[in-house]
DNA sequence: GAAAATTATGAATTGGATTCACCTTCGCGC
DNA sequence: GCGCGAAGGTGAATCCAATTCATAATTTTC
């Protein structure tokens, strides 16, 4: 038995027209073809499908049973040839962020809420646990995009910058180095290091300060939640690197301090890798525009 | 935009095979056909559907949301299949009731309960409503069989035979009528007849007694229930002539009499109207079996 | 009962899908 | 980095199946 869209088409369109001539019509073929089609269908699956005692034929009981797969079917295919044409005009789309840094969720949430709303069409979602081979997983378009403050040159890809940060010391004010006004590598000798669970390779203070002055910390402790690193600092059980604007959740409190890290200074840039072909589509370029203006509004409250 | 399912069929083999070659077997292709196939189909959606950078090829993001409907439509057109399949070789159908006499859902729903355990996957349903053009309706497969006492010779249609019963008098026992053994066409010139909202050709009253006498009752009064009938009857509002096997639930009960009509003997069959295709179905035979027997074992208890 | 409407049929045609043979590209091991 | 094997793409030829055209066989309607 081999059924195909076709059947199902005209099975709808008879029923709809109440006979073969106008079904014809509403099809743009010939009435011949139809009942030609019709033949065949009712050859392979071996029964009659329409009654023809009477003229404007009818549907038999195995007709209506498959008038009502028809019914379920074809509107799902007319959604998904809508959803292309959609996608084709720019309307719609997907957008499955990657994130290579943590601390990201602090102003993707609120960029990706506006977002939302501009194009409520686009399937939006985040996608952590894939943080070490982000940049194949684009590629594969198993992700959209990827947030990364490590732009390494790849043919299809584009980084698109976001906007700039400064990796920032933090500290409980009980800590020896609340004493210090510029925090430098030498000093993280004696401290036990907080970090997220990620490689050195994508940690900001090893990448921009430890691993070139060859210092290692007394110790270093993984924590994937950016509260319980704050939480942990302010009870003294280490010291972090956050980015600045994570840090602006605890400036005013006097249970720590922060500093920047030196002598130097030390500024990184984010940028959003996306696919080539990808950046100049309409909601992705929103996407863009929106993850550079609203961090740094975010930052200024 | 034309999609056909044999495009969804590639997707999906193409996604479990995980390549063009491995899929072309599962389909009993070839790779190149595949290719051409999907080659076509991108041309059609007008976007590309697959990621090539990588060998085995993979689905893109729209590949992926077109898959989905595929996962969703085929499993639906595969059952289809099947029960199309499963209605060739019979042990499925469609039965459909359509019943002219109103009393006869007393013993056709312990029928089609014994139905409905020997055969789970026939469709049953009772259809009143069209009492008056139920052939008709039977010939153009809205309806699969037709209870009815009254067999017109069809084109198509065969009367199978169920079992007789005896239109039987009822009355309280406090109406007059109640003196006599047998009741007669002239008995009903004083008396309020109570029937089904029928035509007469369909009341056994009428076809088996009054027509023919050209006696007309004082007045006729038209109930639906079977139920309300012997209530009324039960407080000396009306009369009624009901089939015997209605009648048993008051043969006992001291407030009604029952009598049989005259003077000669009256006696009807009930038939089981079926096209004559369905007759020899293997559900239908059963139900007819079914039908012919167990109203009768009902009678007797 | 004739006209109109509806479906069926068969041969011819068309057009799209498949095949075949060959090419290109990619991945992987040495 | 070289070469081989696997995977996918291409183009022309072929084939098959769906459509068309013309016409017949119905049934319905007035």
């Amino acid at each position: 038995m081999y059924l195909e869209l076709r059947h199902f088409r005209a099975l709808r369109a008879i029923q709809q027209a109440g006979g073969l001539a106008r079904a014809a019509e509403i099809l743009n073929t010939t009435q011949s073809a139809l009942s030609h089609q019709v033949a065949g269908l009712e050859d392979q699956v071996g029964m009659e499908l329409f009654v023809r005692r009477s003229k404007p034929m009818r549907l038999s009981a195995a007709g209506t049973r498959m008038l009502r797969v028809a019914e379920r079917i074809l509107p799902e295919i007319a959604a998904l040839e809508e959803e292309f044409r959609a996608l084709q005009s720019g309307k719609t789309g997907r957008l499955h962020i990657a994130i290579q840094c943590h601390a990201c969720f602090d102003w993707l949430f609120p960029v990706l809420e506006m977002f939302r709303h501009a194009w409520p069409e686009v399937d939006v979602d985040i996608r952590a646990g894939l943080a070490f081979d982000s940049f194949p997983a684009l590629l594969r378009e198993e992700v959209d995009l990827v947030i990364s403050s490590n732009p390494e040159p790849l043919p299809g890809i584009t980084f698109n910058p976001l906007f700039d940060y400064a990796p920032t010391f933090v500290a409980s004010s009980k800590n020896p180095l609340a004493a210090k006004a510029v925090i430098e590598a030498e000093d993280f000798r004696d401290q036990v290091l907080i970090t997220y669970p990620v490689g050195r390779d994508k940690l900001d203070v090893f990448t921009e300060l430890l691993t070139e002055a060859r210092v290692e910390p007394r110790a270093q402790r993984a924590v994937e939640l950016t509260a319980v690193i704050l939480m942990l600092v302010g009870s003294d059980r280490g010291v972090a690197v956050l980015p600045d604007w994570v840090i602006r959740d605890v400036k005013s409190n006097a249970d720590y301090v922060t500093r920047p890290l030196g002598p130097g200074v030390i500024s990184k840039r984010l940028y959003a890798a996306t696919r080539e072909e990808d950046a100049a589509r309409p909601f992705m370029a929103h996407f863009l525009r929106l993850g550079r203006s609203e961090p740094v509004k975010l930052q200024r409250d």
